[in-house]
DNA sequence: CGAGTCGTTGAACGGAATCAATCGTCGTGG
DNA sequence: CCACGACGATTGATTCCGTTCAACGACTCG
């Protein structure tokens, strides 16, 4: 089920009875958990492709609200209809689980990577875990400023430091691409 | 099965037969990929009841290293095993889908917290999340260092910014305990 | 009663955020 | 077809806040 959502409209309030989960098509949707005197804060902003709520499948009402912060499209699955696929047929099971795995190992990592105090040191790192092992290429299919607010900093400081490891020979950059020199093996 | 480990041992090498996944009973496990020329990245660190490598299930060999960092006890799990059990009993498939977006929800909200740069507002935020929605008591099972940990912050800023805080009125502090005043609402 | 860990505070430094300005590029519509 | 606007990329200057180093008190546990 499709639906539209303007920005500052909700999806739904915690404490409504959990009927679907959801997943985002287009847009952004703010997970926020009500506090003590009617405050919010934010727990998790699903962007494009992301599936939220899915805690929703064990619970009978939702944990937090859920806001559009700008015009979304939203799928919506009815939580009862996918309880019944995934009791009823294993294979489907399974390979929830295997997603579920995959997005554990992948948000770990992220985490990881915020330990790092070092903006030099971060963007390293994650060049090396994004590049392909044997060619040290990593290719972005989405803006730097983007992978900037991935890794938790100011875009400044990553085209800063991008441009300082490019100065000194560490990477290579091309358009929508960083070759990771064999040099910068050494520096780490 | 039952393992033990001493500092620096590896449980397992990227590109191993996939057999087992993991719990880490006492201690900690880091998993770190090879990347080009030898070196490693750490993707996470793994600590005490913390399981890992789950995500070897639907893989034939893991795709990182895995080694102790003191002398830890771990619990090997047959992955055919748990396969088997998955694909017969729908039921623990079921559970095991629970706990792994319950490990996802928490992990998603963690990064969340580590997107807010000020320490005050993101120790408050984190105040708020962890605190009985009724009362605003938090109660703490483990050190001040550890949550510091968790936060991404020096232990020292942890503790300067709680006794601001408490200074300022809009906490309490008791052992293993941290009240929110109704006037930290304000604040925000 | 010591050893080790936790908690606390002080001082200084450094690095990342922030503000600001400019350029390039792409798509769009008049 | 070109002007315009929106957004990404880039660089500079400044500020500020969190880390780090250091030292010390409190508490617990063997």
């Amino acid at each position: 089920m499709v639906k539209n959502y303007n920005d500052g409209e909700y999806v739904f309030f915690q404490g409504d009875p959990a009927d679907y989960i959801f997943a985002v098509k287009e847009g952004q949707v703010r997970l926020e958990r009500s506090t003590i005197e009617g405050r919010s804060v934010s727990m998790h902003t699903a962007i494009a492709e992301e599936t939220f709520a899915e805690a929703a499948l064990f619970s009978k009402v939702y944990h937090c609200n859920a806001v559009a912060l700008m015009p979304t499209v939203i799928h919506a699955y009815s939580k009862n209809q996918i309880l019944k696929i995934l009791t009823s047929n294993t294979d489907i099971a399974l390979s929830y689980i295997r997603q579920l795995s995959s997005q554990v190992r992948s948000l770990r990592t992220s985490l990881e990577l915020r330990n790092i105090l070092s903006a030099r040191d971060r963007i390293i790192q994650y060049l090396l875990l994004a590049a392909h092992p044997e060619t040290g290429v990593v290719e972005f299919d989405k803006p730097l400023i983007d992978i900037a607010q991935e890794l938790g900093l100011a875009k400044e400081t990553l085209y800063r430091e991008l441009s300082k490891m490019g100065a000194q020979g560490i990477i290579k950059r091309e358009k929508n691409k960083i070759i990771i020199t064999a040099d910068m093996i050494q520096i780490i």
